[in-house]
DNA sequence: GCGAGTTAGTTCGATAGCGAATTATCTGGT
DNA sequence: ACCAGATAATTCGCTATCGAACTAACTCGC
């Protein structure tokens, strides 16, 4: 029972596999140096929002376990890009907000990935990735919610 | 929550990054100890094209750097999983093939992944798989070739 | 043939991520 | 009021991956 004909949904997720690796080597190679791709992405997401937000919340949003965002916020926070205080509320919960420093970083990221952003949306139709983006969400949310 | 100012290719990308964690995670459980995701990944490409490649070979075709191949082949090798041989033609080069217990691991592994993949298969619909694919090929190939 | 450049593979150090276990804090039922 | 269970964050050990640098082997132009 080799795998002779290979399924769409197989090739599917070996595709997103290379996508994401290819994907995340490109936007490491064109941030600033210091700035990693994790911590970017947890960045961008207190730009997005910028109530500050607690660590699980962060991990969930991004889909990664606490652990690694436990990581990701030690990085930031020793390089004063996030400021990280506990909650008043809550003994067991911290607060996570952007610094001054953090904003300004993830606009230069932000700007430094932009030609290599352009450079697929040259390549690339924006419709062709709104096409395709409801059916990756659906499958996103379901993958989160079945472990 | 809003990520409305978010373009449709930014939110593709993170969206792809979660899926892949995700499924990597899932496969990962599902998979018979002692055997990794990278691991079976190369089983299986040995496992549809018999004939012995090469590391360079596989790496390419999984998007993977020589280093990441060096040491999942060093890993299945010491496991007897694989065989590899140096090519009599080229010095340089060494032939990956896999040996009994690597093509009975490759079974049990799909056999092992096979429920949960059925799973997915139950919650989205073969055409929704077929339909993404080949743009995310398109894409795939284009980042490969654009480093 | 022979030396410069190319190609295949490895080694090394660093990093992001996971799961399991730990600690600290909150919450609810009695 | 209290203890049992849930929840937030951390620590620890491990693995997969990358980039850079290294070695060995091939190829080609002269």
């Amino acid at each position: 029972m080799p795998p002779s004909r290979e399924r769409a949904d197989i090739a599917f997720f070996a595709c997103v596999s290379a996508i994401e690796r290819l994907a995340a080597q490109r936007l490491e190679r064109a941030l600033p140096a210091g700035l990693s791709g994790a911590g970017f992405a947890v960045l961008n997401r207190l730009a997005i929002s910028p109530d500050p937000a607690s660590p699980l919340a962060l991990a969930a949003a991004l889909k990664l376990s606490k652990p690694a965002m436990t990581h990701t916020l030690q990085r930031l926070e020793g390089q004063g890009l996030v400021a990280v205080t506990a909650d008043p509320d809550d003994g067991r919960r911290k607060r996570v907000a952007l610094t001054p420093a953090g904003a300004a970083a993830q606009r230069a990221g932000a700007a430094a990935v932009r030609p290599r952003l352009d450079e697929v949306r040259a390549a690339f139709n924006p419709s062709e990735f709104e096409a395709v983006l409801p059916f990756l969400e659906r499958l996103g949310a379901w993958l989160a919610a079945h472990p």
